[in-house]
DNA sequence: ACCCAGGGTCATA
DNA sequence: TATGACCATGGG
């Protein structure tokens, strides 16, 4: 029942090694990095983190306080700035300001007040969960519902897939954050070199 | 000249 | 509930 999950976890930990996702030497910069690659890839978002660090050193309330057409120029090579000034905002209000009162929150209701959120979705809700929250989530992104389309034949929107996997698996959090990184490193990767399309057909 | 990358919002049916 | 247009940059 459960074990399809956990078997394909131990496969990919022991191809991939251990992520240690999210890349950042800080919360405030972890924040960044969860808006600034949103549909970009993640060199074009460490771009835009290293202009931040250079004029803020990732402190929350100077990133806030910060004009928004200089926040737009040191934002610019992960696209989407006009948006993306107004979300980092949103998301470092959210960690300085709501942050106590969010984690005692159960976690269906704590993603139901992240979703609230102007610039935070299913994806970047799913990713504060395991990331910031320490509670355990699976974010059924682009690179998950391709794998699993592959291992089901089914095609899940976001909800599905990620309901579906979290009834059928039993992953602390650290592990749901691993098991996050393996599935995007491994979709990174070109022709399913581990072969899980055939080792691992199952049914959600 | 395309297509994609660690998405979200808004309008529409 | 679920599609589609739109947003903007950089690399292939």
């Amino acid at each position: 029942m459960k074990k399809n999950l956990h078997q394909l976890y131990l496969t990919l930990a022991d191809y991939l090694g251990p992520q240690n996702w999210w890349p950042a030497d800080s919360v405030t910069e972890m924040l960044c990095g969860m808006i600034l690659v949103q549909n970009t890839n993640w060199d074009s978002a460490a771009r835009s983190l290293e202009n931040l660090r250079q004029v803020t050193a990732f402190d929350a309330s100077v990133i806030r306080r910060l004009p928004s057409e200089q926040l737009e120029h040191l934002i610019r090579p992960s696209g989407f700035y006009h948006a993306k000034v107004k979300y980092l905002k949103n998301i470092l209000t959210m960690y300085q300001d709501h942050f106590q009162e969010l984690s005692r929150l159960q976690t269906p209701a704590l993603r139901h007040e992240l979703l609230k959120i102007p610039g935070i979705g299913a994806e970047t809700a799913d990713v504060l969960l395991l990331y910031l929250f320490d509670r355990s989530a699976f974010v059924a992104d682009a690179y998950a519902r391709k794998l699993f389309r592959k291992l089901t034949g089914q095609n899940f929107t976001y909800e599905q897939l990620k309901l579906k996997v979290e009834l059928q698996s039993d992953f602390s959090p650290i592990e749901a954050q691993e098991f996050h990184a393996f599935i995007d490193e491994y979709g990174k990767l070109k022709d399913d070199p581990l072969n899980l399309a055939e080792r691992f057909r199952f049914e959600l």
